[in-house]
This record gives structure tokens, C-alpha cells and sequence, in this order.
DNA sequence: TTACACGATTCAAACGTTTCAAGTCCAAAA
DNA sequence: TTTTGGACTTGAAACGTTTGAATCGTGTAA
């Protein structure tokens, strides 16, 4: 008959549930925590039971549960900086894997600051993380966390950068044949004088998507004049390519006018020139085409909308999530194959802000230079993970050497 | 000298630490978590401790502390939609307020999902978070679980509503003094012929928004002409509003045709409306002005940039989680003092999408109807959480009803 | 020699669960 | 009457920590 007077914590307990119930509290348990045993428990029992439960309000303590179970159903997922636009999608597409499996997300924000990235990688180390999603189109070199992340036999997935070189799965778009997408569709305009904006130089996509830009524009016998190809500063957060795009679109137009299009790195950057070229008074897409890259939210409701080269970052998300899942369900985690990294196949949405170039720009070019593989139609709505009819299918994953001509599809 | 050969999971425990150093598990304790003990032990030991820690990568376990000390130092944050722009700058305002505290945050995303408003919760119920932010504009009504955080004693705060009747502490924009703000700067800038689109039934801001325009109207004697004032749909989905402002858009531009701007109840509405305007041959501010609500980022780099009214987002978070700190910090908390909710003055932030009415509209009009409030500068950089620069000072956080005059400032 | 203090380390209990083995009770079979 | 068996319920240990109390040497004072 002993009464304990004072609760200590403010949370109500299975031995609280146990008392109101004066049972005990392996028998709540049993029929809180739905075993097999609860079968061979009375109906009325567990009734009243689960309505006392009810009543005070009871919720299992997940901390006490996962030290018991040794499983905490929980995957950390670590974005670089959720104020990008880039992540949601992902972080959408992780949640959309993750559900199925009850599995649960424990999601930190870096906010592209390397502190943080510790601190929070130490957090899903503490929290006892069953895997990581790394979100990062950014850098983070030798962080030693890392290693104890192996040492504690935690999988890891990167979503948005290839560090297979460091045996950690990668999956991201396929940055040259995106950059190659891009510039055959201002190819396949009709425009021969065309400005770069290239990534900076901390950012690992900036080199592949160089290199597909360039491979695309030799093909087509086409030069790209040196003055015409920038590249943006080392960036401090997301929208400092907005102002770099701005920027170095003004500077391009007074040191070598006269192009017709500019592909610029990103959606951001591409949002950027086109504010550029607006104060220097020209129009998008009358007097220039822009083209950027990724597809967020804002290259789709700005008018006109941004014609850009999507990721399949809600794919990506989810393909990395399952791909993470698998390896939880083996026993024998040694096998997450690592050794190239996922590609995923980018697609060209055409909007408002590209176009054929103007007339007395034209002259000279011949109209018909390219083949132009008709594509998919694909309707003009933003890469929001929140449309569910935006799961498009991704049809080759690691697509050839030769997707680069194929992917070039038409919307509204 | 018993040596266990098998770990079950495969985590790195103070066990193993122990026993690499032949030391008990309590003398390892004492050391790793720096309790006042540790400073009665050997140099060497501490020493030999740590070392064997780091070595081994050994990270405490966040589920078996918290059990132990009752304290899980968490703060669960609902969202109710991620990829609403609206919530980044609210959590980096909270995370914010929480960094200092080394309080932690348990993030969850409802997705604009009931069912998963309810399973966050209960999430947030079972880590033991030791209070809630609630990240609102949508409705949960009747939310049964709300009842059993009440029962756990778990605070909670909302944010972007008020629900100060059902005594939860909120900390939201001022919507009737933006509102009015909106309306006071499209006629003073010469505009009478304005169209107004609201919000849809269903979100807590529209009337209160709507309110504080029809005033501004009615104090400056300019009558609103029905037809141009129309409602959005019920909000499926944080884009749903810029469809919404597109169609609505052209319909008036169908059906009343000659007003000289837009009202719209928030920034992708107006990103529609551009869009919309677009799409039947007006330009905008040329033809038409647009301005718009929240100051999210896509508003601030489309071009032209959205004139908007901002809610100091960050500033929310970060006052929200303050206060439940505070809360937290009592014994007692009794004391939220949910009286009345807090409401935070906006700001009007002026870009390229408004300006004066086409001459020919403005022939009727007496161009110095309005006294004019000189505000102070604001720059024209976007709400966006990164920017160190972009915390300004609110001035008055409750406004007086007067606040409507006060705030004009201009850009840019 | 015993007692004592002191510095260095360890014991053991507790946090809220889960789960297996082991109860208890009662009716029916031996 | 005792045993068996089934239906229902409970005891106790464990998960990885923390922490106040206890222990263990060892050198010094009584």
C-alpha cells in the first residue's frame, strides 16, 4: 500500500497508468505496447486499460522505450541550410521514404555554418541516429565526425554531391548532362552568342556542369567567348547567387554586349540576371533568354517563369531514404555499394524566360544547326514536393553518355 | 577479468570505454559529462579517459541520459508545412532563441496534413520535448491531442495565430495594421481604383487583413468597388494561392476591367496576379501595380520585385522561443500569460511592383488626397534568415491603432 | 598499533520501458 | 484429495546513464 506523494517529472507513466488501474505495470505495458501477449490478456482488462490511458493523457516515453528496444527508429537528416530552396523538395522526398517504415526524421539545419554542422552531426551521434542523410551541396572536408560515425557503425548517404571517393553513397543529379540540357536548348533557339555563368568555385557542381555546357557548345561548332563565361563568387548563403547573377549580368553587358542568352548556374543566379538585364533595360525574353537550374519555387512563380533544368530532388530524397532503409534491414551493413555514384537523369523545363533571339541577332545563324529529339511534354508547374502529380518518372537513372541529346522536352 | 566478445548494437557505450581503460563505468561517467567529481580525480585519469573516448569514438547516449536526468533539453517545433517559405525565416528565429539556451529542437513537418499534424505530436509527446512551438497559419481545429500536452504540463506557444481564446500564449503579425498599411500605399500613391483579392475562408489572417484595408479605404473616402473584390479558395497546398491570384486576376480583368492595382493577400498571390496580368497584356507596375504579404523570399527576387508587407518572421521565432524559455525556467508554469496574443508590427517593404497609376487612369484623381508619413529607408533585401543585416529593430511590437498612418517606408 | 583523514575510485539505485519466466487462481480431471 | 491445465497477471532483469554514498588503500597523527 504504498502511495507515492510526488511526481517527479510532469509526464504521465505507465506506473501512474498501473495505479489508476491497480494493475501492474508489465500489464500495461503489455496491453499499452500492443504485444502478442496482450492477447492472452482479458478484453475487460485491456479495456479499461486503454481507457484510463486515455483519460490521464498517457504517452509512451520514447527515451526509455529506445533504451529498452535498442532501436530508435530514427534517421538524422542533416541539411546544409533548410533556408535554400533546394532542400525542401529533398527533405520531402526523405519524409515520403521514411513514412512507410515508420521510420522518423531527425532533422537539423546547418545553416552553412560548419559549427553547426558538427554540432549537429554530434546531436544525431547522441540521439542514436540508426542512419544519416546528408543533405550538402556544400562542403564539409575532413570532418573527423565523420569518422566516428563509421566507428559507430551509423550508415551515411549524401544526397546532393559525390563523395564516393570516400565510400559514402551519392546521389545527386547529373550535372554535365544537365549543363548540356541547358545549353542545347538555347542551342536549339537559334542562339549563337551565349553568356556563362558559371558556379563558384567551393561548389562541386560548378565543374561538371561546366564541362556539359562546353561539350554541348563544341559539338555544335559553337565558341564561347571568354568574356562571356564568369564565374560567381564564393558564396556566404543561398541568395548570394541572386546577387552575383545580378552583378555580373551588368558587368557582361558593359564589357562584351550583344548576347542573346545567358545560362546562368543556378535558378537563383538566373533570377538575379534577369534583375540585371531589367536595369540595364533589357527584357527577358525578348531582348535575352535566361536559363538556370535546379527548378525551386521562386524560378517558377516569378514572371516570366525561369526556363531551368529540374532536379529530381524529391527523387532524390526518396531514392537515397530506400536506398538507406536497405541497409538498415541487413544485418550485415558492409554492403552499401559505393563505388559510383547515383546519377540521376535532369529534365529541361521550358518556361516564360527563354525564347528564340531577337530578329537582327538572328541573322547570321543557321536555323536548322541542330536536331532537335522531341521530348516528353512537360507541364509547367513548380518542383514542389507538395504536388503529388509532380512524381514524375525519372526514366533512365544513370543515364548514358548520349542523354544529352535526348532530354529536351517542351512545356506550355 | 570477464570480456564480453559480442556488442549487441553496435554503438560505442560508456562500458566500452571503461573497460579500454580498466576503469568502472562510474569513474568514466564522472569524467565524460565533467561532473563536479571529475576534478577530485587524477590528472592522468581524466587524461587516459579521455583519450580512450575520443579514440573510440564514443558519444553519450542522448536516450539514456535524458531517462536518468529527467531533462531531454528539447523543444519540439510543428511547422504546418515546410515548403511554405513563410516557416524558414519563423524556424531560424526559433532556432536562434534556442542555440543560446543549448536547447534543441525536435522538428517536425505536418505537410499541410492533418493525420500527420496529429502523429507529429504525439512525436513531440513521446521525446519528451519539454515545450511546443506551434508554426501556424492553418487551422487545427479540436485538436483532441492539444488536451494531452495540457496533461503532460508541456507549454506551448503558437506562432502566426492566435489562439489566445483557448489561453496558448501567440505571437503573430499585426494583420489588420498591414492590411491597412497595403491599401494606405497604393493610395498614396494615387491609386482608386484598386482590386482586392482576400484570403481564402479558412486562414485566421484573412479577416483580420481584410479588415484593416476597409478601413484604410473607408478613412481615405474611396469606395470599393464589389466586383474587385474577391475571395481565394480554400489553400490546398502553400502554392495554391499563386494559381489562385492568376486566375482571379484575369477574371477581374474580364469582368471590371480599369483598376490600376492589386491588393493580394500574400506574396505568391501576387506572384499569380503578376502573372495573370502578364498573360492578358498589362505590365506590371507600368499598367498596374501589385503589392503583396509576408515577404517571402520569391517575392523579393522576381522581377519586378514584389512590394510587400513584411512579417518580421524571424522575429517571431525568435520572441516565441523566448518566452517559452522563460516559461520553462519557472517551476511554476502557471504564468503563460495568454491574455491577449502579441502582435508585431509590420513593415512595408516597397519594390518594383508598385508605383503611380497610368496617366490616363489618373486624370479624376486629387493627387495630394493623402497626407503622406515620411518612414524610414528599408533596403530592399529579402527576409531571408541568413542575412545577419536583415534584423530590424520593430519599433513598436503592439501597435497602436494609430500604428495604421505610422508605417511607410520606402526602398529602393 | 589503532584511528583517522584523505584522495581516488567504485557500488548501487534509479529513470520508464519491455519481455521472459514465473507466478496465482480456479475449475476440471485423476 | 491431489494434480493438471488453462486463463490471467506479475516479478525481475535489462537497456546506458548519473550520482550520493560507500569503499579501498595509504600515509600521518595519536
Amino acid at each position: 500500500m504504498l502511495k507515492r506523494v510526488k511526481l517527479k517529472s510532469g509526464h504521465v507513466t505507465l506506473s501512474d497508468v498501473a495505479r489508476a488501474c491497480q494493475l501492474s505495470v508489465s500489464t500495461v505495458s503489455i496491453v499499452l505496447s500492443h504485444a502478442p501477449l496482450s492477447l492472452r490478456l482479458a478484453a475487460a482488462t485491456r479495456e479499461r486499460i486503454h481507457a484510463t490511458a486515455l483519460r490521464l493523457g498517457y504517452h509512451p516515453d520514447a527515451y526509455a522505450r529506445s533504451l529498452r528496444n535498442r532501436s530508435t527508429k530514427t534517421v538524422g537528416v542533416l541539411a546544409y541550410d533548410m533556408s535554400d530552396p533546394f532542400c525542401i523538395p529533398v527533405i520531402r522526398g526523405i519524409e515520403e521514404g521514411l513514412l512507410p517504415a515508420h521510420y522518423f526524421s531527425l532533422l537539423m539545419d546547418a545553416q552553412t555554418e560548419r559549427r553547426l554542422f558538427d554540432s549537429s552531426l554530434r546531436m544525431i551521434l547522441e540521439r542514436r541516429a540508426e542512419g544519416v542523410i546528408v543533405i550538402a551541396s556544400w562542403v564539409f572536408e575532413e570532418a573527423n565526425l565523420l569518422a566516428d560515425v563509421e566507428k559507430n557503425h551509423v550508415p551515411i548517404i549524401i544526397v546532393g554531391r559525390d563523395l564516393t571517393e570516400r565510400r559514402i553513397p551519392s546521389f545527386l543529379v547529373d550535372n554535365q548532362a544537365g549543363g548540356a540540357l541547358a545549353m542545347n536548348h538555347l542551342l536549339s533557339l537559334g542562339h549563337r552568342r551565349i553568356a556563362v555563368i558559371r558556379g563558384p568555385e567551393d561548389l562541386f557542381d560548378s565543374r561538371p556542369r561546366w564541362k556539359g555546357v562546353q561539350l554541348a557548345a563544341d559539338r555544335a561548332g559553337v565558341r564561347l567567348d571568354p568574356r562571356l563565361v564568369l564565374s560567381l563568387p564564393n558564396r556566404v548563403d543561398p541568395i548570394s547567387g541572386f546577387e552575383g547573377g545580378r552583378q555580373l549580368a551588368r558587368e557582361m553587358i558593359s564589357s562584351a554586349p550583344g548576347f542573346t542568352a545567358v545560362l546562368a548556374f543556378d535558378d537563383l543566379t538566373a533570377l538575379g540576371v534577369v534583375r540585371g538585364l531589367g536595369q540595364e533595360g533589357l527584357r527577358v525574353p525578348e531582348d535575352c533568354s535566361v536559363i538556370g537550374f535546379d527548378d525551386i519555387l521562386p524560378a517558377a512563380v516569378s514572371t516570366p517563369g525561369i526556363t531551368t533544368i529540374r532536379q529530381p530532388l524529391r527523387k532524390m530524397g526518396s531514392l537515397a531514404t530506400q536506398r538507406l532503409l536497405e541497409t538498415l534491414q541487413k544485418t550485415n551493413r558492409t554492403g552499401l555499394s559505393a563505388a559510383t555514384p547515383h546519377l540521376l537523369a535532369p529534365e529541361l523545363v521550358v518556361r516564360g524566360s527563354s525564347a528564340p533571339p531577337p530578329a537582327k541577332a538572328r541573322a547570321g545563324s543557321a536555323s536548322t544547326a541542330l536536331r532537335h529529339a522531341p521530348g516528353t511534354t512537360l507541364r509547367d508547374t513548380p518542383n514542389q514536393p507538395q504536388r503529388k502529380d509532380l512524381l514524375h518518372t525519372v526514366r533512365n537513372r544513370i543515364p548514358s553518355k548520349r542523354a544529352l541529346d535526348r532530354h529536351s522536352t517542351r512545356a506550355s
